[in-house]
DNA sequence: CTCTCCCGGTTTCGACATTAAACCGAGAGG
DNA sequence: CCTCTCGGTTTAATGTCGAAACCGGGAGAG
């Protein structure tokens, strides 16, 4: 994320990490993802250093993840609320949880898990489809460069 | 990515970042999905500095989403090659992929793009669904913490 | 009015990570 | 024998991160 600059290449890979692609960043998004608005919550939950998570969040707000928001309470704070881009990374973050499900937890391991509201049950794998809306294995799918 | 170690915390997203949460290791992961095996190819095609490149190789394979193998060729050097566990990370990938197409470009723009082999068209756009594949709303989902 | 605490940061500074570039050993080619 | 490429490692400069100190505004206590 540091020096290299993606945010005018081809790959859409690349730009969206640019935007989200460090350590802090996606972890305020899960957070926020799950009802979290105020610097000093997000501070607690991630343990991350103050500057650290003002730079992220100003980031994050500079690039259209996030936006500030008066107060919803009366308090004089102001609060940070997910755009509809940012609510859209809701897929990122599930891809990354259900792979890290699936390969770094032993069996029975305490976790969190993403759940159905209405049923309480895990959702379902995400699957890779065609634009038919048929599923595609991991053989089926190349990655095209642009058109000169 | 540096100090904080949340490989034994309860967030699977958490985890998955530990492991491949850092500004290169996803985009070694992304050209390895396309082909890339051969530790100059990697080099030239992400610009990344050599030493850094050597050990977010090692930290992969350490993991198990890279695993070395002696040749594919006659050549004497090794290759590094997915497993299993690797290529389950296209649909993070994919996920990244699609958001950064819907967000970070404009219309028109030249871009790479991720199509069905088979058919040449754009796959369609991941969708969360329930345990009997009911497609669900960004409202629909929330995450349960472990049972104590 | 004054004292103090809490919230939401910013500043400072040492530690650590990243970078570009130089270097290196093994093997291939000439 | 000389040189080139591959696959790295080492080195020195630079950049970024993290912990802690600091700070200003507002609220509440007395």
């Amino acid at each position: 994320m540091q020096k290299k600059d993606f945010s005018d290449g081809p790959c859409p890979v690349a730009r969206t990490l640019g935007v989200v692609g460090d350590w802090w960043s996606l972890l305020i998004v899960r957070d926020a993802l799950n009802g979290v608005r105020r610097f000093n919550d997000f501070h607690r939950g991630l343990g991350c250093a103050k500057n650290i998570l003002s730079s992220r969040l100003a980031k994050l707000v500079e690039h259209g993840v996030l936006r500030t928001v008066p107060a919803s309470d009366g308090s004089p704070y102001r609060e940070y609320e997910l755009t509809e881009e940012g609510k859209g990374l809701r897929l990122v973050l599930l891809a990354l949880r259900q792979w890290g499900e699936d390969n770094l937890f032993e069996p029975g391991e305490r976790r969190t898990t993403a759940v159905d509201r209405a049923s309480g049950r895990p959702l379902a794998p995400l699957e890779m489809r065609d634009a038919d809306g048929r599923p595609l294995g991991p053989d089926d799918v190349e990655v095209r460069a642009p058109a000169p």
